[in-house]
DNA sequence: AAACTTAGTTACAAAAAGTAATTAAAGAAA
DNA sequence: TTTCTTTAATTACTTTTTGTAACTAAGTTT
């Protein structure tokens, strides 16, 4: 039997964590500010927030404060969170293949 | 403001869930049983066979029934499923470039 | 029939996530 | 100086998901 490479499962649990991918996509492109991506997700603050410090934890994000007004804080992808780029976006290319429009259908039928 | 593709949204939820993305890379190279998957991984009973139903239920793997003794039940990954190889190896390539044996450790240490 | 094997299921406790109201900080307006 | 805005969170509380461990089902062997 084979054994799971250690860093393979991290990545995994830190991926598989909900909205984590969602969130890394939407900082692919630019930087975006925490009332930005709250926008762009179906996600509350409370677990943006907590995403968020997780992601700058694992070094996988940067925040940065502006101080002006009123205050603007930045969230950045580092090399680190970056290099998910081809992975985020093989999954992206997946779903337009395999997505069909019934299947999100469905789920958007069993969440009402 | 971007508006955020409901497909890739509804990819991004399935493999955002737990053991998704571990449980497809198992099956990526061959087919196994429901008792070889819950052996290589930390993963219970239970949700082993809620998230293999689920994926039965997406097309991403089916389930066969060899009736032998004891009988054995495989699963394998469809074209679906393993359209998705690209992305679990890009995750697993950049989990050896970017997780350190520090932070393997440290999350172990967390656990205990 | 009693025991063994794989593949689950069930009942219950613990952890994570969803929701909505509240707070913090910091400069602007009065 | 006080009060008001604005963004960025945090807190209190409920619901959902996950973890754990014991149990069931179906078929086989003894």
């Amino acid at each position: 039997m084979e054994q799971l490479c250690p860093r393979f499962e991290k990545a995994m649990q830190l991926f598989g964590k909900r909205w984590v991918g969602l969130i890394l996509y939407e900082l692919l492109n630019d930087a975006k500010r925490f009332s930005e991506i709250e926008a762009a997700l179906p996600i509350s603050g409370r677990l943006l927030s907590e995403r968020l410090k997780m992601l700058e934890q694992e070094g996988m994000v940067e925040r940065k404060v502006y101080s002006e007004f009123p205050v603007r804080i930045e969230y950045v992808l580092t090399e680190k969170g970056a290099a998910l780029q081809p992975a985020i976006q093989n999954i992206r290319q997946w779903s337009e293949h395999w997505i069909t429009q019934e299947e999100v259908d469905e789920t958007i039928a069993n969440k009402e």
